[in-house]
RNA sequence: GUGGCUAUAGCUCAGUUGGUUAGAGCACUAGAUUGUGAUUCUAGGGGUCGCGGGUUCGAGUCCCGUUAGCCACCCCA
C-alpha cells in the first residue's frame, strides 16, 4: 500500500471548505465585474527567465524550477504579477489601454509554511495598466473596501500609504540608497517596538536623528486630516515627499466622496509593501479582530510593470486578495458557514414504486432553477433525513405513497424541524412554486 | 532556510516512575421501531500509538533521525 498523503504546504479541500471558497471568489468576481474588470488567465508554467528576470533573490529561492520533458527550463508562477507583465508585454497592443483585468489563480512557493501561509495557494489579482490617472488609485481602494464589505465583514481597516513620501524623506536624509533595508526595517513597526526598530535601523547605519524623523513619520496615526498635515511638515520641501502627501489627501477626499465609512480607510505612513515595484500609493489591509493574521488584501502603484518585457511604458496600480490567508482568519474567528452541499433541497427517496415520480418531480424542481440533490436509495426515511441535516440541506421534501394519494408532499425546514404540507394535486407546476417559494422564506428567514 | 513546541480511533483527548490483549466521550454501522433528524437501550466496526532506527528482559512512554502541523525569525497573500 501506499500511504495516500500531501506534502507540505500544499492541502486538500474538502466539500465544507471548498464551498466557503467558492463562495468568496463568487464575491470576488462579482465585485470586479462591478468595475468593469474583465477575466483572464495565464499558464501555471512559465519559461524559466521570465519569472526570474526581475525576482529578488528570495523568490528565486522560493521558486519551483525543474527542466521539462523537452529539456527546457521551465517555473510554476510564484504571483500573478509577473505573468500579468509578461502577458501585457505581449498583448496590450491589441487590448489598449486602459486595460482592467482580473486573474484569479492558484500560485505556488516554495516557502515554510505557517497559519495562512501554504505553498500552494490562490490570488485574485485585479489591475488596471496603462494609465497614471489617481482615479485608478481611488478605484483600486474602493475595489478592496467593496470585496471586503461583500465578503460580510464588519471589522476590517484599509491603511494606505504613497511610497513617495517615504522615498521624500529618505532623499532628504540622504538615505535614498538604502531605501529597501529602511522601508523593510519601518515596516515591522505593527510587531516591533519602535525601540527596536530603530536599534535595526541604526544597524543599516542610520543616525539617530535621521531615525527618530523616520519613526516619528512612521508612527504617525489619527484623522486623516491630522496626519495629512503632519506629514507635510516632515516631508519639508521634498518635491517627492510633497507629491505623495498630495496623492494621498486626493485618495482620501475620493474615497469619502463615493461613500465609503469614516474610519474605514486610515492613512498609515508605516505601511510599505516589501516588494520594490510599488512607486505610489500602497495599501494593506487587516482584518481589525485579527490583526496577526497580517494583510488580507494588498496592492499599490507601480511605474512600469513590464519594463522587463517591452520597451513599452505600462504604470498601472492593482492589489490582491490573499483568499487562503482570509479563509484561515475567518475560519479562526468562526465566521465561516460550513455546510458540505451545494444543493438547497434534499429529495427523499421513500417508497420505490414511485421512482419515476421521484425523477419527474427533481427535474420539474432543477427546471425551475433549484438545486435538488434526490438520495439514490430507498433506505429508511429517518436515516434519509439525518444525512441531509448533517450535510447542511435547509430543507427536505417528502412525499411517500399516502402523499401520492392525496396529492400532497411535506416540505421540511430542516433547520426548525418544522413540515409543510404543500397540496399540489399532482400537478407539479403547482409543486414547484410552492416549494420555491418556501425556499424563499427560508432564504428570507436568515 | 534557522530555532522552539507538538503528533495516540473519523473528531476531541486520557494513558501513572517503561510492565500483560491501548481506553473514554462524540461520530459511524446494525437493531429495538417495514412513515420522519430527538431521547433511551443493545450489539458492532474502526488504532502498524505519524514513520524509521536505537536503548531495554520489556517502549505509546526514554534517545536519535525523519515527515507533517503550529509558533518565532525571514519573507509575504
Amino acid at each position: 500500500m501506499i500511504e495516500p498523503r500531501t506534502l507540505k504546504g500544499f492541502r486538500d479541500h474538502l466539500p465544507a471548505q471548498a464551498l466557503a471558497r467558492e463562495k468568496i471568489l463568487d464575491i470576488a468576481r462579482r465585485v470586479y465585474r462591478s468595475y468593469g474588470f474583465a477575466p483572464i488567465d495565464t499558464p501555471a508554467l512559465e519559461y524559466l527567465e521570465i519569472l526570474t528576470g526581475k525576482g529578488s533573490e528570495e523568490t528565486d529561492k522560493q521558486l519551483y524550477r525543474f527542466t521539462d520533458h523537452g529539456g527546457r527550463e521551465v517555473g510554476m508562477r510564484f504571483d500573478l504579477t509577473v505573468p500579468f507583465a509578461r502577458f501585457c508585454a505581449q498583448h496590450i497592443a491589441a487590448l489598449g489601454t486602459p486595460f482592467k483585468r482580473y486573474h484569479m489563480a492558484t500560485v505556488w512557493r516554495g516557502e515554510n509554511t505557517q497559519r495562512g501561509r501554504y505553498r500552494e495557494f490562490m490570488q485574485c489579482d485585479f489591475d488596471t495598466i496603462g494609465t497614471t490617472s489617481p482615479v485608478a488609485d481611488l478605484e483600486m481602494v474602493l475595489v478592496v473596501h467593496d470585496l471586503l464589505r461583500a465578503i460580510g465583514l464588519e471589522k476590517f481597516t484599509i491603511r494606505v500609504n504613497d511610497r513617495r513620501v517615504l522615498a521624500g524623506v529618505l532623499a532628504a536624509l540622504g538615505l535614498a540608497e538604502r531605501s529597501t533595508d529602511v522601508l523593510r526595517s519601518l515596516d515591522k513597526l505593527g510587531k516591533a517596538t519602535p525601540a527596536a526598530v530603530a536599534a535595526e535601523l541604526a544597524a543599516h547605519g542610520v543616525t539617530a536623528a535621521a531615525a527618530t524623523t523616520l519613526l516619528s513619520l512612521a508612527t504617525l496615526e489619527g484623522p486623516p486630516a491630522d496626519v495629512l498635515a503632519a506629514l507635510g511638515k516632515i516631508v519639508g520641501d521634498s518635491e517627492t515627499g510633497r507629491a505623495g502627501v498630495a496623492a494621498l489627501e486626493q485618495l482620501l477626499a475620493g474615497v469619502a466622496q463615493s461613500g465609503v465609512g469614516a474610519g474605514r480607510v486610515v492613512i498609515d505612513p508605516s505601511i510599505a509593501r516589501g516588494l520594490d515595484y510599488y512607486t505610489g500609493i500602497v495599501v494593506e489591509s487587516f482584518l481589525d479582530e485579527l490583526p496577526s493574521l497580517g494583510s488580507i488584501c494588498s496592492g499599490g502603484r507601480y511605474d512600469n510593470l513590464a519594463g522587463l518585457y517591452t520597451k513599452q511604458p505600462l504604470p498601472g496600480v492593482g492589489a490582491s486578495l490573499g483568499i487562503d490567508r482570509l479563509l484561515a482568519g475567518l475560519e479562526e474567528l468562526g465566521r465561516l458557514e460550513l455546510v458540505e452541499t451545494p444543493a438547497e433541497l434534499f429529495l427523499v427517496f421513500f417508497d420505490d414504486k414511485h421512482l419515476a415520480d421521484y425523477l419527474r418531480i427533481a427535474a420539474e424542481l432543477r427546471g425551475g432553477g433549484m438545486a435538488v440533490e434526490f438520495f439514490p436509495e430507498a433506505k429508511r426515511v429517518g436515516q434519509q433525513l439525518k444525512l441531509a441535516a448533517k450535510r447542511g440541506f435547509p430543507a427536505a421534501l417528502v412525499i411517500g405513497s399516502d402523499e401520492f394519494a392525496a396529492g400532497t408532499a411535506q416540505f421540511k425546514n430542516l433547520a426548525t424541524q418544522v413540515s409543510t404540507t404543500i397540496d399540489w394535486h399532482g400537478d407539479l407546476h403547482v409543486l414547484a412554486d410552492a416549494v420555491h417559494s418556501q425556499l424563499e422564506g427560508i432564504r428570507a428567514g436568515h
